[in-house]
DNA sequence: TTAATAATGTTGTAAAAACAACAGAAATGT
DNA sequence: ACATTTCTGTTGTTTTTACAACATTATTAA
């Protein structure tokens, strides 16, 4: 228990117990069993057909979720990281199992809490319990948003289109025109359901047309864009 | 206020409001402002840009969730019908614009809610308000659920995986392999982001290879499916 | 019933993507 | 510093798709 004080401060300004007061999320961390997993690159912390009845919350690192196509092939559905839930969606929803995988993108440190037993203890009624779900209400609402805009970056007809679809929406959301992506050329592909190569050659068309500009996962858009 | 009663018994047992005492709901559908809307086939419900403040809860007909790209194209993200919820995402957060517009796919019957108004006056107290916020919950859950299933649909590489990942994903949800799909030839490719007329032509290979039958909406898949 | 309109199916052609194979650059480990 | 491995970019070929144009079948209206 003493490794959760080094996060304590991190784990109450987190969007999922934002607003609780002091005793309310100690009592709150303790009735939930928390506890700190750990997981090191390629570790999967969710596999399809688990049932999810815990809550993780990102303390360090990235997780990609991901789902293995019938086919073989992988999807990346979005890379998630630090505040972020994992597989928010399955914990309400607890007779449906999991359809995705959860990957550690990078070594990834996730505070594990059992939704389960604190709602079976404190009947929905306890204080702390009314500001949580109100909190995850949101974040799911946002979660879903997210979706939604990752369904217009893949449903765009072109590779050219979902680059520009997607770097454009990258940028509106941080901002700035430059930013850094969170993935590598390869998960980009699997991201936007492309070939890496051809990907590779659309985005150095977009480089010499000065649509563009970039270097490794650095990405700065003109003003054309 | 006295066509809400030719609905009540609907509303009570949609899974917005389930759970809840007669009284209760008496006395929400009244602080909440209830209403009900039609609208006719194509009108829109919501558009690109305008901020969410009310729950909206089908009560007959069909509401296709949709956006149109940059470029013109136009994408159906999924269809919605009776008991579900329109764009309950951006009520949650509230200052985000609506990125979708919402058109009813038949004449449609919606009934109205001003959440704002019951959030500001219960402050977030009554007992109401705690089951309400409990199934908003479920309901994004299992929204979110949808939208990644979405995902793997048009996900899929070839026309032919798209159809045949929809398809079988439909018939599991339905839990037969004998169904009716919501959508005519158009939408579906808008939903699947394809081509009408490649979509079709793969669709009669498919049946002539045995692995579906199909006669306009109704479809059978075959056991190799 | 017939004409008009809409929806679906079919085919050929041009465009785009996937794939494979490889070259060069960057990162990693020893 | 070097060898090894991983990542990224490039090119040519094959496959798949979009698009356009039209045929056929349903649906609707007169």
């Amino acid at each position: 228990m003493e490794k959760l004080e080094k996060y304590y401060h991190q784990i109450k300004n987190s969007p999922v117990f934002y607003g609780m007061k002091d005793d309310e999320l100690q009592g709150l961390l303790e009735c939930f069993n928390a506890r700190i997993r750990n997981f090191e690159e390629g570790e999967m912390i969710i596999r399809q057909g688990d049932r999810i009845t815990n809550i993780y919350l990102i303390l360090e690192g990235a997780v990609n979720i991901e789902k293995d196509s019938y086919w073989g092939r992988r999807i990346i559905i979005t890379q998630l990281s630090v505040n972020d839930n994992i597989a928010l969606a399955f914990v309400a929803s607890k007779n449906i199992e999991s359809n995705i995988d959860a990957v550690a993108a990078q070594n990834t440190r996730v505070l594990v809490l059992s939704y389960e037993k604190c709602t079976s203890m404190c009947q929905n009624a306890c204080t702390r319990h009314k500001v949580l779900i109100n909190n995850l209400f949101d974040i799911l609402s946002k979660e879903n948003i997210e979706l939604i805009q990752k369904i217009e970056n893949v449903s765009q007809k072109t590779i050219r289109d979902k680059l520009l679809t997607y770097l454009s929406n990258e940028a509106r959301k941080r901002k700035s025109n430059s930013f850094e992506i969170p993935f590598n050329r390869q998960d980009l592909a699997d991201y936007l359901n492309i070939d890496r190569s051809a990907m590779s050659f659309e985005l150095s068309k977009l480089q010499k047309e000065g649509l563009i500009k970039y270097n490794k996962n650095k990405f700065v858009l003109s003003a054309r864009v």
